[in-house]
DNA sequence: GCTAAATAAATGTATATACATTAAATACAA
DNA sequence: TTGTATTTAATGTATATACATTTATTTAGC
């Protein structure tokens, strides 16, 4: 369905301007299928990707501005997530031996055992929602990628 | 700059589960830039949008519903956002005459004048942070129309 | 070594969001 | 008409987010 149908909007100023309501709309899409998707696991997509990203790490502890560097949402808030995280044995959490600034976060096996039971649900929905064939999603990518500059 | 270097992850499983996180990534990078840009008029874009549904009516009222559907985010709550727009007279609300359970939402000239004076600058901001050709820019809509299905 | 600047994480606060529930008005069917 | 279901908007509540501030620690300059 064509954006100027979805919200009932005649026209645009511009395209750019097009592309930002677009883009937005869309943004709204994906995560309303993507909460549906978290929600029985008592889990935000935003906690899902930190759990994603300290797996990345192959046990290797990650302090939390690095965990803040690599997010998907530059200014989500790292720490209280990590605390949410805690709450529900998917991380822990040591003090940094060579920095006692910095926390050292390390992933749980219990963190382990539901990121895999939950990625190849997420993955399943992934290929649902996005209704693009192969070429088209790389084409996206592309564009993504240089749409950041 | 790629994704893979912008979150410092080497591989996805596929090109799908890649394009969702480039795009919330990519929503993050929007997002950021919109929020400086309304911060100075104490607008957020959320609020910036339901002006900009108001102002589309040309007079004519628009119910809080009819509002709500039109939304980008669908899961906000457009009975707030018209409180708080309210709140800065910048529209204003009238009980429906045939159907008192309706509220008609109008855009007052307080909110037709800040609109106006915020779009020259949305539109000028939309084309510095969109990095894409205007070809591209077309090639983005139709993939992201593509994509919702 | 001592002080000032810089850094890491946590916390405070206001607002936004997701989702359920409530309250009021209307539609509709028996 | 009368009771039930539906619709509209508002509200309650928990969580997330944006952004500033605070606290503890480390680094760097003198």
């Amino acid at each position: 369905m064509k954006i100027e149908e979805a919200i009932q909007q005649k026209e645009f100023k511009d395209p750019f301007n097009k592309l930002v309501v677009n883009f937005l709309y869309t943004h709204s899409y994906i995560v309303t299928a993507q909460n549906a998707l978290f929600k029985p696991y008592d889990l935000s997509p935003e906690q899902y990707n930190v759990l994603r990203i300290l797996r990345g790490q192959n046990g290797v502890p990650t302090t939390v501005s690095s965990i803040q560097d690599r997010m998907l949402n530059k200014m989500s808030n790292a720490s209280r997530l990590v605390e949410k995280l805690k709450q529900k044995d998917l991380v822990k959490r040591e003090e940094c031996p060579n920095d006692r600034r910095q926390v050292d976060v390390i992933i749980t096996e219990d963190g382990l055992k539901l990121l895999m039971k939950l990625e190849i649900k997420v993955n399943e929905a992934n290929q649902n929602f996005v209704h693009l064939s192969l070429d088209e999603v790389t084409q996206m990518n592309d564009l993504l990628d240089k749409m950041r500059g």
